[in-house]
RNA sequence: GGUCCGGUGGCAGAGUGGUCAUGCAGCGGACUGCAAAUCCGCGUACGUCGGUUCGAUUCCGGCCCGGACCUCCA
């Protein structure tokens, strides 16, 4: 089957042709880990994971790396600032990512290489793009610098699409000094005796922020791989500063050949973020649906529109996977078949989750009246896209005290039979008020949390 | 100011040059003691003004509106 994909380098829906077709490679940039993820966060993660769940079903062998970024000026602020040891702090919210991460369906990448694990591949990096004019020293009050001369690189803003003279025009910060272009970007920078540091040729210091990427899909991809992938907002300057250093440092190789980014998730029209202080953490919205929920809701959205999310958006969600889980539910056995052709078509041009899903409900449509295979097919594609992996009971019951609603469903029987049904509608009321409905079936009353 | 993306029915959200998205909500009916679930049916959707075309929501241009990036950001 072949796939298509939108290259934001080159702005168009691309055939994706394997570089090595018995082994696709792709990297996804990760968290920086200082504090907890929030749903924007999150948003990549679901989604690559959804995309590396479908390049597993069409190709042989998949190898997934998305890092953590465990070395960064948030990282030693939000340290400086509680007191917790910056290695506690990263090892604390690298499990919570993990937890959360998890919580939402999304399988852990084959490799998740963590930058402080990877100074000398940048030092390396850094070495060979000073030794061939593509970066500099520069000596600042507190050190020395190394700086990528953006000039020396022709393709620099190709990937972005703005042209050296928007980029120096719209320039919002302040010039540092020792800059020779204003758009050329920290390599290495000096560290203080209190802030984290390693021994480099340019004395003691830390990584700048874009290197550890080149730095770690070269160790792990090699120098040239298929998928890079991210939210939107890093393809300036993050990704376009990526392309420059690994593609300086390596002149015969081509970096990633196909860019996919997701769409921001936004809060009432504006994009969440820590900094506008209008985001949602992963924690919060678990609190409020199951994760396969938010799952749903996250893939509902194709993956590079932009999505506003909302409270009332998620329990529509939840009650989307009430009809898919009640189609399961009416075949209690089902065979493993492959996922159908409808679903496999859609999510292969580009990733369209929306167009898949309507696909599942229309294989839901059919499990209802009573077509087993279309509820194995149901299955076999939630499965593709990382939902319906519960038991219909799990789903609808939860971890309700079954004992005492069924001794109620019992006493509810005894009245109906006695045709009391002032009383069946007290215990119905009784046990709606704790958030349980019953259903009067033609087998007898069953009974769920209601959503 | 520069670059880019988008404006689809009550809401969410795909897609297409010429009968259908889909879901949620709503309305009517069947079923039910009543409900719930399920089934059947219903609602003249494509920002705006021009252009191309036999025909445009879909292609092109102007305008209006929204958003992202240009600084850390998924």
């Amino acid at each position: 089957m072949e796939l298509y994909f939108h290259n934001s380098l080159t702005r168009r829906r691309e055939c994706f042709a394997p570089l090595d077709p018995g082994h696709v490679r792709v990297y996804v940039c990760g968290p920086t880990v200082y504090d907890l993820a929030h749903l924007g966060n999150a948003r990549p993660v679901v989604v690559f994971d959804t995309l590396i769940r479908l390049l597993r079903r069409v190709f042989p062998r998949v190898t997934y790396v998305r890092n953590i970024t465990d070395v960064e000026d948030k990282i030693i602020a939000r340290a400086g600032e509680t007191g917790e040891p910056i290695a506690d702090l990263t090892r604390r919210t690298t499990a919570e990512f993990h937890a959360d991460m998890a919580a939402l369906g999304a399988l852990p990448p084959d490799i998740e290489p963590r930058a402080t694990c990877h100074i000398a591949e940048m030092i390396t990096l850094i070495e060979r793009l000073i030794a061939c004019g593509h970066a500099y020293t520069a000596n600042g009050p507190e050190g020395t610098h190394v700086l990528f001369a953006v000039g020396s690189f022709a393709d620099y803003g190709r990937l972005s699409g703005r042209s050296r003279e928007d980029m120096i025009a719209g320039a919002r910060v302040e010039v540092a000094p020792y800059k020779r272009d204003p758009a050329d970007f920290v390599l290495w920078k000096p560290s203080t005796a209190d802030q984290p540091g390693w021994d480099s040729p340019w004395g003691r210091g830390r990584p700048g922020w874009h290197i550890e990427c080149s730095a770690m899909s070269w160790r792990h991809l090699g120098t040239d791989f298929d998928i890079h992938g991210g939210g939107s907002d890093l393809l300036f300057p993050h990704h376009e500063n990526e392309i420059a250093q690994s593609c300086s440092a390596f002149p015969e190789s081509h970096f990633a050949r196909i860019w996919m980014h997701n769409g921001m998730l936004r809060v009432n029209g504006e994009k969440m973020a820590k900094s506008l202080g209008n985001f949602v953490t992963v924690r919060d919205v678990l609190a409020a649906a199951p994760g396969e929920a938010v799952r749903l809701l996250l893939l509902k959205t194709h993956y590079r529109a932009e999505l506003d999310f909302s409270f009332p958006a998620l329990a529509e969600a939840r009650r989307e996977l009430d009809r898919f889980y009640r189609a399961l539910d009416r075949h209690p056995s089902r065979p493993d078949v492959p996922v159908p052709e409808q679903v496999m078509a859609r999510l292969a041009d580009d990733l369209n989750t929306p167009a898949a899903l309507a696909a599942l409900h229309a294989l839901a449509d059919r499990a209802l009246g009573a077509d087993a295979g279309a509820a194995a097919g149901l299955a076999a594609a939630g499965s593709l896209l990382g939902l319906l992996g519960a038991e219909p009971a799990a789903w609808f019951q939860g971890s309700a005290d079954r004992t005492a609603i069924e001794a109620a469903i019992a006493a509810r029987r005894a009245a109906r039979q006695a045709r009391d049904f002032a009383r069946a509608d007290a215990i119905r009321a009784g046990l709606a008020a704790q958030g349980i409905l019953l259903e009067d079936g033609p087998h007898g009353t069953t009974w769920r949390r209601a959503s």
